[in-house]
DNA sequence: ATCCTACAATGGACAATGTCTAAGTCAAAT
DNA sequence: ATTTGACTTAGACATTGTCCATTGTAGGAT
């Protein structure tokens, strides 16, 4: 996620203290972060960063294309750092935990144009919902 | 909707004033509702049913099995009274209108093995995105 | 028709998540 | 080193959702 902070600069970001810690904690395979989460995170590598300040970065990484928002569970809006290869998203009923996923063929091409009801569509997001390992042990 | 409340008296639901009203809002085609404009509407017709009920009720509706929680917009849950025929759901990116669809396919088995991550998979939701017909007329 | 009581509704406190602003701070250009 | 405007902060506020003690009532029993 190095390169990340590189095209922020690119991009004339500022580069700060705090964007830095936010950039670390979302760099990783299969990160699905709530904001709140985050800023935990955050605050343990920079005792006094701000929950606003996690919100306005995580806000601009969406908005520049670098992080995508997803509502995989129904509470809070988690962010993901895997924006560049598109992909789906794979949760546990039971303890939340996402994998992401690349299913095969196309949904967007299995809407007939009978059921787009006059919509130019554009996008698909595609969640599944299942028992992780885990969870199936613990049973 | 009337059937509703049959099977809900059925059940042993009680019927009462704001059950009903609940009931009634709920009535009709591509309905998503969050549970503050089911509350509103609901007012509409019977001043004094309280948040706290409206809240109760459609979470009852819930378990039973009688209404789905949508999380199509990243807020509030939206609430579908659609709940016996299988389907899917396209959202206006802009007005955030939504219509219930029917893909072909079954993007179940468009998930290979390799993909499950160990999971057992019962479930898939598909929301697609664009724009709508209003929309795009007022462009 | 009246009574009883378990179930339901209410209002308001509280919790979780997210947004906004005014004031202070600091990255980086000069 | 100075300057400047972008950035951060704390906390108020907004929205969405949950919980509980109290009050009300649907529907069965009499
Ligand atoms: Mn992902
Ligand atoms: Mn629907
Ligand atoms: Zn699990
Ligand atoms: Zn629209």
């Amino acid at each position: 996620m190095s390169d990340l902070l590189e095209r922020l600069r690119g991009r004339g970001w500022r580069m700060t203290a705090q964007r830095r810690v936010v950039a670390e904690v979302l760099d990783g395979e299969h990160v699905h972060l709530t904001a709140d989460e985050v800023h935990s995170r955050a605050v343990a590598k920079l005792p006094e960063i701000s929950r606003a300040t996690v919100y306005n970065t995580l806000g601009e990484l969406v908005s520049l294309g670098e992080v995508l928002e997803v509502a995989t569970d129904k509470r809070a809006k988690r962010y993901d750092p895997n924006a560049h290869r598109p992909h789906h998203h794979l949760v546990c009923a039971q303890c939340g935990a996402i994998r992401d996923v690349h299913p095969n063929g196309n949904p967007l091409a299995d809407l007939p144009s009978s059921e787009r009801f006059g919509f130019t569509v554009s996008d698909v997001e595609v969640t599944y919902r299942g028992i992780c390992p885990n969870c199936a042990a613990a049973a």
